[in-house]
RNA sequence: GGGCGGUUAGCUCAGUUGGUUCAGAGCACCUGCCUUACAAGCAGGGGGUCACAAGUUCGAAUCUUGUACCGCCCA
């Protein structure tokens, strides 16, 4: 066994190239529904079809991958089903766009080709984004990949709305629908956005019948007038309650318009009255229904005026709104013009703005669905990570609202009802009517449809297959806020439904990714950072570190171009500690067991010491992954690989690699090779290349050692190899030395320059702590002769650090500067003198000593012997200087 | 209008049963270093009335209430 050499820097990109190919081709992430081991399964949610990846995935996609590759190495039989979904309209706008770029239109096309070209555009550009999840290093279980339009994922939505129709959960119905006259389809309520616009707020005259005057009505759409058939007052309201039970003229139109009461009217907004306009309004429609109002559509699927709309028809709605005001104004039926600021609806794919719009769909009444849904969550079957998100989910499902599945799409599960041309019998199955008596309806069904099912669907339902059964209920899911209703709730509801069983159990809610000034990131801001960019620059690596460590828990992490540095710094810091430890381990080593299998008598304390902390960071890090504390886990294992395993115990065994004993510097060789190869595991499901690399280095070490960090072990708590003691006398070391270079810095000692040194203390563990150590304070310190006497005699002129325990001193012919030692000093007895004041603050309180536990007490009062000794020496050391 | 979250260093955030030298980290900043793992680095340093107010308590960044501002979701 020969020492290994590293290069300097670690490059990602070799690493990342060779390493996804060696995984892939062992088959690691291909998991067995048959192994006799415990099952783990998460199911990603489905990237879009159309989409590239963003940020938003990466943070996603992290936090999985970490998951599933924990679990793996745990010894679970770990299933990550990837797959996408078919995006019913954001699909057939991409396709569509493309063929109206060649000349054609979908309609000229037909469906039959229509839909051929876009399976044809799902062939050649799906898949993108599974391969940027991939490059990523996710360890899906690639064979496994899902599209929503596969076959047995249609079967599956076919089954799914045959049984509820069956059940009598599906039915048609007319009602308001979110349009969108662009998209051309209906949309439903979760898939609109919200945009603030300034716009204005119009006042239009409405004539009385009887001549008796008029009423003045505020609307934000006059176009809509077109379609009123009534105005409406609230009851309550004294200015208007005359007008009740009269008829007013509808404006450019006359149409006779009854005058209701109704108390849904805001008294407070505007004039406190109303025009209704049932078909292009949800509330309208719901105030007509109470007073048994017409419905008169005014504005056409394409956002143009219908024929009922007299001479305006055939307008775009906006021209003919332009040409409303104008002939009100001409006829002196506009009151007034007041700016108005509104959040419009808008098509969440092209951002046209939504027309409320009176048609018949498909609708799921899921007032029966609901409960079982409301009570895995309320009963804890079902946890939400941060908690608190189980609120917003209960409290949709307990309003909640029928949903309308059917979409005026071509791309999309069709959907399978079928009338009997001549009488129009309704038929609805599994398979079409043999006859051809029938036609199937025209619509197709919500993405979502599909993707509710994702959990079991994947795995094969409604088939029971081994997968369906060794992987279903998976366990975790994760995901954004955005879709706690779109997607998690359903897939509850379907779960219970469907197969009688939670879909999984956990459910972690990340942030949302926005830039450096708390901006949602998004295509028309151009303020996006692409990941691949970031992997091309700094490394998967570095991408998923930076990002699990930026991002907080329960919040949204605000990401700038430079928060990848962090990540990039720590893989090769990483690297770096490797490449120190690679390169000292010699000739002679055979291999190691991956159970460190030195006796505790031959450890150096700072061996044990190092041991320690490093068992309290596997129980740090497994504890905090099984909480799903993502950030926590990252940042620890940072601490302690940066703080700790590098700054410190690296440093204290060099001399021993160097120039030590050949029997010392053998157990600190193994020592580091251990807490090395156990932080690559640690490490690995959060930056999988660099030590999927460097345990390609560490396996020829280590006996029967697994080939690949991807299937190592995870490493074990060793919990009695804690020695919290230890951890503490180790810590007053370090405080020693770091009083040195304190002192040495601001004495502006040059680096390569010597100093001597006497240390005194009255504390005997800490002076037996010294003298052991007293080669690495020396070294570390740079201190030429070294002193630790409780009674050392202070030569003058000479610096001094008062630290806890322990006075250092630093004789300096020649070279101090009296008034800066004495600003040092001064500045030193001010604060410790403030933190004893505060302490006998407390121990002169009769309350406290009364009310508070004796071990706290018992420290304060440890605290204030400890203050008030540094006092004195403080004050001490001034007197001297004065002397001098 | 209803609900949920947030406010700690110049910036982004930790701070998990109220008491550890509780006020921390990273970035940024200042000073000195190319010290045989790492300048993507090392060493040292400055910087905060923990949004505000009241309350509970011997003791509050932490618990309660209210106020202000910011964000998200729903109507």
């Amino acid at each position: 066994m020969s020492a290994v050499q590293l290069p300097k820097n670690y490059t990602p990109k070799d690493a990342e190239e060779r390493w996804l190919g060696a995984w892939e081709r062992k088959g690691y992430f291909h998991a067995d529904p048959d192994s006799p081991r415990p099952k783990y399964s998460i199911v990603i949610p489905p990237p879009n079809v159309t989409g590239v990846l963003h940020l938003g995935h990466a943070l996603n996609n992290t936090m999985q991958d970490i998951m599933i590759r924990f679990k793996r190495m745990s010894g679970f039989e770990a299933e990550w089903l990837p797959g996408i979904d078919h995006a019913g309209i954001a699909t057939q706008v991409v396709v569509e766009k493309q063929v109206i770029a060649q000349g054609a239109t979908r309609e000229g096309l037909g469906r039959e080709e229509f839909l051929r070209r876009v399976w044809e555009w799902k062939n050649q550009n799906g898949n993108t984004i599974l391969e940027q999840l991939r490059r990523m290093g996710c360890s899906c279980d690639w064979p496994r990949t899902r599209f929503t339009m596969d076959e047995g994922l249609s079967r599956a939505v076919l089954e799914v709305f045959v049984r509820l129709y069956e059940k009598g959960l599906i039915y048609k119905g007319t009602y308001i629908v979110n349009w969108c006259p662009r998209c051309r389809t209906t949309l439903s309520d979760d898939e609109l956005e919200r945009e603030e616009r300034d716009t204005s707020l119009w006042y239009i005259r409405y004539p009385l019948q009887d001549g008796s005057g008029h009423v003045i009505i505020p609307t934000t759409r006059p176009e809509t007038m077109l379609g009123d058939t009534a105005v409406a007052v609230n009851p309550k309201d004294k200015r208007h309650r005359g007008l009740i039970g009269k008829k007013a003229i509808l404006p450019l139109i006359g149409r006779v318009l009854p005058i209701v009461a109704d108390d849904y009217i805001d008294m407070e907004f505007g004039t406190g009255a109303m025009k209704v306009t049932p078909a292009h309004d949800a509330n309208d429609f719901e105030i007509g229904r109470r007073h048994n109002l017409d419905t008169v559509k005014v504005i056409a699927t394409d956002g143009t005026i219908t024929a009922a709309g007299g001479p305006y028809a055939g307008l775009d709605r906006y021209e003919a709104r332009q040409r409303i005001v104008e002939h009100l104004k001409s006829q002196g039926l506009l009151d007034k013009i007041e700016p108005h600021h509104l959040s419009a609806a808008v098509c969440y794919r092209c951002s046209t703005i939504i027309e409320p719009f009176l048609s018949e769909q498909w609708f799921v009444k899921m007032s029966a669905l609901a409960p079982p849904a409301i009570a895995a969550v309320k009963d804890g079957r079902i946890r939400f990570h941060p908690p608190h998100w189980s609120k917003v989910y209960l409290h949709w499902l307990e309003n909640i609202h029928d949903w309308c599945i059917s979409r005026q799409l071509w791309w999309g599960h069709r959907i399978p009802v079928h009338c009997r041309v001549s009488d129009g019998a309704v038929y609805v199955g599994l398979t079409p009517p043999a006859d051809g008596q029938y036609r199937q309806e025209e619509d197709v069904l919500d993405t979502w449809f599909s993707s509710w099912l994702w959990p079991f669907s994947t795995f094969g339902w409604p088939e029971s297959t081994a997968a369906l059964k060794a992987f279903y209920p998976t366990q975790s899911l994760f995901t954004a806020s955005e879709i706690i209703f779109l997607w998690v709730a359903r897939m509850v509801m379907a779960g219970c439904e469907f197969l009688g069983e939670i879909p999984f159990s956990d459910v972690y809610i990340h942030g949302t990714v926005r830039d450096s000034v708390g901006r949602r990131m998004s295509k028309s801001l151009g303020n996006g950072i692409d990941p691949l960019e970031i992997i091309d620059r700094h490394g998967a690596d570095a991408l998923r570190l930076s990002l699990v460590l930026a991002a907080p828990e329960g919040q949204d992490p605000l990401i700038g171009e430079n928060t990848f540095e962090q990540g990039r710094n720590f893989a090769n810091k990483l690297w770096n500690a490797a490449r120190l430890v690679l390169a000292n381990q010699g000739e002679d080593n055979r291999p190691q067991p991956l159970t460190l299998a030195i006796e505790s008598s031959q450890l150096h304390a700072s061996d044990r010491w190092i041991l320690s902390r490093l068992s309290s960071s596997v129980e740090t890090v497994t504890e905090q992954l099984h909480s799903f504390r993502f950030n926590f886990a990252s940042k620890s294992l940072y601490d302690f690989v940066w703080g700790e395993f590098c700054d410190w115990y690296l440093e204290l065994i060099k001399p021993r690699l160097f120039d030590g004993p050949a029997d010392d510097a053998r157990v600190a060789r193994a020592v580091s090779l251990h807490v090395l190869h156990t932080i690559v595991r640690l490490l690995h499901p959060f930056a999988p290349f660099v030590t999927e690399e460097l345990w390609s280095h560490l396996s020829p070490l280590l006996a029967g050692a697994p080939p690949h960090a991807a299937v190592a072990p995870w490493p074990p708590l060793e919990p009695e190899r804690r020695d919290p003691r230890l951890d503490q006398a180790m810590q007053q070391v370090f405080d020693v030395i770091i009083a040195i270079r304190s002192v040495r810095a601001d004495k502006q000692i040059p680096a390569g320059r010597t100093v001597d040194c006497i240390i005194r203390s009255d504390k005997p563990a800490l002076l037996g702590d010294l003298r052991m150590f007293a080669d690495n304070v020396r070294i570390l310190g740079k201190v030429g002769e070294l002193t630790i006497d409780p009674q050392a005699k202070k030569p003058v002129p000479s610096a001094t650090a008062v630290i806890r325990d322990a006075e250092i001193i630093i004789p300096l012919e020649g070279v101090i500067d009296l008034e800066a030692e004495r600003r040092r000093l001064e500045k030193d007895l001010r604060h410790t003198a403030e933190q004893l004041e505060k302490i006998n603050r407390k121990l002169n309180n009769a309350d406290f000593l009364a009310n508070a536990p004796s071990d706290v007490v018992a420290k304060e009062q440890a605290k204030r012997e400890n203050f008030e000794t540094m006092v004195t020496r403080l004050n001490a050391n001034l007197e001297q200087l004065i002397g001098w």
